[in-house]
DNA sequence: CGACGAATTGAACCTATTCAAAGGGTGTGG
DNA sequence: CCACACCCTTTGAATAGGTTCAATTCGTCG
């Protein structure tokens, strides 16, 4: 009955201490917020950056440690998440080339307000905040852009919040993978495969689960074949059963 | 044993039509990310403001109406929530005189993603979103601030996350009084009055949990002396007491 | 004073957690 | 290349925290 499955996840692996200087600039030019400047800045921010690569699971920077550093991913995936004292971890965000995290504005408690760690191996491009403020304070069209993003970033942590505080596990964990298709996605046909590695566990500490809760959710999906998944690995096979669900409040 | 208590709560009953062009000044230079700006410039800006007064209880915006405007408080509390298709809500932000909501960026889906609700007789100044965003073309310094401000409430948003993912009822509540005595605190003594009406509903929606809930944890913490509370407000009494329950983790 | 809405409290129920044990995929070393 | 060990996953049964429904009390305002 049960098929034996490997993984069908393709994981980069991207030597990370080799990204070149012209492979950093071409990603560079891919960032959201440096979009639309002149490339004779972009080459001069471009300096400005240092490169540095992570293994798997290795901890990018410490939720409470001094924050120095923005970070850009360049290659790789990257969890955003905090750990409270008990040891419960909740993960909030799921990173990918472009995006950025780490220390923003200068402000506000200097510490870094999240943990990030390598959720594949990593190509990261380091730059000061001091350094990265002033990028911000000489091309004001960046900071809207960054603005932007940050606001579309506050609004999805509301909506979690909302769907956290009113949806049940089965609900939350809908909605979570249409969105983790939606942004990780790659069609295979019918399917659509999660190109990240997540456990039960990650999954659990998206929706404020337990593992348990979160494997039987996924085994009752499974059962009907909404996903297919694996150690691992996770494919959505019916995007609209999994929509019926997202917003199953009825009680 | 139980004594009679009248709402020490004082609202403000401000004759919301009143807001002089004066007042209005007054307010527009408080508001954190006008400030530094040459007073004629916020003259100017004065100008592109129009102040409407709403009733206790009353709408001021709907999650997903069409966003036009971002709107500035000049006096009064706001409330910020969202609703589920099943009725049950889930407050997102109080917000008072100076601060903001609504729409801000011009992108991502042109409609408001959070409903607003006057919680007292409230003062708002209005002014159209894409008058708004060429402020923060003309006013670099403007943009950053108002980046600070989002990215703030985005840490928060966060934290709210990680509480509501990995604490009790009990543990959420004291955390959620802690910050509303922070933020509309009036100390009276040893005690710290919360100046904003708030139902057990409402504190209950601020920390995904049913008024029953909340309202058992309330008499809990006040058969403890932590607090001292009533319909429709809430005095804190013992602070550090209630920070030894913030992290109440402990199975 | 009377009435309405808020708050409290109780008891049954249910969802999700916890603890425990067994099964399965992956990668490593012999 | 196979076998073993490790970790992820699954599943079960008991438990606990929170919800739900309902009835009562209390406070505020007309």
């Amino acid at each position: 009955m049960t098929i034996r499955k490997r993984s069908p996840l393709e994981i980069k692996v991207t030597e990370s201490h080799q990204c070149s200087v012209d492979l950093r600039l071409k990603i560079l030019r891919k960032v959201p917020f440096f979009q639309g400047l002149p490339l004779a800045d972009i080459q001069r921010i471009n300096d400005l950056f240092v490169e540095k690569g992570f293994d798997v699971d290795e901890m990018i920077c410490f939720d409470g440690d001094p924050a120095t550093h923005l970070f850009v991913i360049a290659e790789g995936r990257v969890k955003l998440m905090r750990h409270s004292l008990a040891g419960k971890e909740i993960v909030l965000d799921l990173l990918t080339s472009g995006e950025f995290f780490g220390s923003l504005s200068a402000q506000a408690g200097d510490v870094y307000s999240d943990s990030a760690q390598a959720q594949t191996p990593v190509c990261i491009l380091t730059i000061g905040r001091d350094t990265f403020r002033k990028i911000l304070d000489r091309h004001p069209q960046v900071a809207l852009k960054v603005l932007d993003i940050i606001s579309a970033r506050l609004r999805t942590a509301n909506e979690r919040l909302h769907q956290l505080g009113t949806l049940p596990v089965e609900a939350r964990l809908a909605n979570v993978l249409l969105a983790l298709a939606d942004k990780f996605g790659e069609k295979h046909g019918k399917s659509c495969l999660i190109q990240v590695p997540l456990s039960r566990e990650d999954l659990g500490a998206m929706i404020g689960a337990t593992p348990e809760s979160t494997s039987r959710a996924m085994s009752q999906f499974q059962k009907n074949g909404l996903i297919d998944s694996g150690r691992e690995w996770i494919a959505v096979l019916d995007r609209q059963g999994l929509e019926v669900l997202t917003e199953t409040d009825l009680s």
